[in-house]
DNA sequence: AATACGTGGCC
DNA sequence: TGGCCAAGTAT
């Protein structure tokens, strides 16, 4: 017990020292320089940059962080956005409850709360959005919480530090309970940060760098040459393929007829082009009344647990048309971006159709 | 516990 | 080209 709680302790400190050489200038993160001086940061941004982080990569984070805050400085500032607004400004980047119970999250900080996020990884735990690895991650990094930080970075590298050849995800207790034996009580923020650092940089999931890793001699998998094995996973389930059917009707003043989805499932609260339902043989489902014709090609798009491909149908309908479904959007009311990528991927089909009526000039 | 939930980059 | 994977959460 001793012997181990003194390695993780030496284990904690190689990597703070690693940190300190090598953190990467991200626009949240108050680096260890600053945070030696007793600089601390936001909680609102390092909240809003921890849920943009759910699954989703730096690179694909950035600009969104950057436009976010812009528009939004501080809590209230989001909490007081039209929701319509901040779905468009999420578009593209996934996993659309996210930004949903960020709105959630911010009206209950803002309203409830006095605009402060609470301190504590419990507290935090209780707000929309925010789960185990959030939590943690807000206490240690805005609040110097102690807490175990345990994201995939951190299973991968207890995985290979400790050779866990248990596959994901039935390791992951195992996992959790070597990083929290690891976990310091000094500079928590920044361990967590290290450690992720560490393995979004180095101990990267296809082929570590293990030559340069600054824990390669503490490394029980490096040792035995199986760290590019680690960490193992149970086999995936197939991904099925479904089929269906969008309609773009555009108004002779160029309006264009979209739909808000329902707020929850698939690319829920967004922007989308009314059409069919998804799946084996899906039923025509035209919107209103039009001489409707089939584009060539098709939009073939992958979600997390299945492969779609749509047939796009469009029509050109007089501007007295009213639909059953959804509402039609002028040129200055329809900004492409608001689109999910998967609707944003019929706009361009559509788009770059030659036309009778000349709308690629439009 | 298992499944639903996006997207883009990499090889 | 297609599967893998990424700073997970909700149910």
């Amino acid at each position: 017990m001793r012997d181990d709680a003194v390695t993780g302790h030496e284990t904690a400190h190689i990597l703070l020292g690693w940190y300190d050489r090598h953190a990467r200038d991200l626009p949240w993160r108050v680096g260890p320089a600053d945070r030696a001086r007793g600089i601390r940061p936001d909680p609102y941004r390092v909240w809003l940059s921890e849920v943009m982080l759910q699954q989703t990569t730096v690179a694909a984070v950035r600009g969104y962080y950057e436009r976010f805050t812009a528009l939004w400085p501080t809590v209230g500032d989001l909490a007081a956005a039209d929701d319509a607004r901040v779905m468009g400004e999420w578009a593209g980047l996934g996993y659309y409850a996210r930004a949903r119970n960020l709105l959630k999250c911010a009206r209950v900080v803002a309203g409830d709360l006095g605009g402060r996020f609470p301190d504590t990884a419990e507290a935090l735990r209780d707000l929309p959005g925010i789960g185990p690895y959030t939590a943690a991650a807000i206490a240690a990094i805005a609040f110097d919480r102690p807490e175990t930080v345990v994201d995939g970075n951190v299973e991968r590298v207890m995985a290979r530090l400790f050779a866990v050849e248990t596959p994901l995800p039935a390791a992951k207790s195992a996992l959790r309970a070597h990083a929290a034996g690891l976990t310091p009580k000094v500079r928590p923020g920044d361990y967590a940060q290290a450690v992720m650092d560490l393995g979004a940089t180095i101990c990267t999931p296809k082929s570590p760098a293990c030559g340069i890793c600054p824990l390669r001699p503490r490394c029980a998998a490096r040792a035995t040459g199986i760290a590019a094995a680690l960490p193992r996973r149970s086999p995936k389930t197939p991904k099925p393929v479904r089929r269906g059917v969008v309609y773009v009707a555009r108004r002779m003043d160029g309006a264009l007829l979209l739909e808000r989805r329902p707020d929850s499932g698939l690319l829920g609260g967004m922007l989308g082009w009314p059409g069919s339902d998804w799946g084996d043989n899906p039923a025509d489902a035209p919107p209103l009344e039009a001489d409707w014709r089939d584009l060539p090609g098709e939009v073939r798009h992958t979600f997390t647990h299945f492969h779609l491909r749509l047939a796009v149908r469009a029509a050109e309908v007089p501007e007295t048309s009213t639909a059953r479904r959804g509402a039609f959007l002028s040129a200055a009311e329809f900004r492409p971006s608001d689109l999910p990528t998967v609707m944003r991927k019929v706009f361009d089909l559509w788009r770059d159709q030659p036309s009778p009526w000349g709308r690629a000039e439009t």
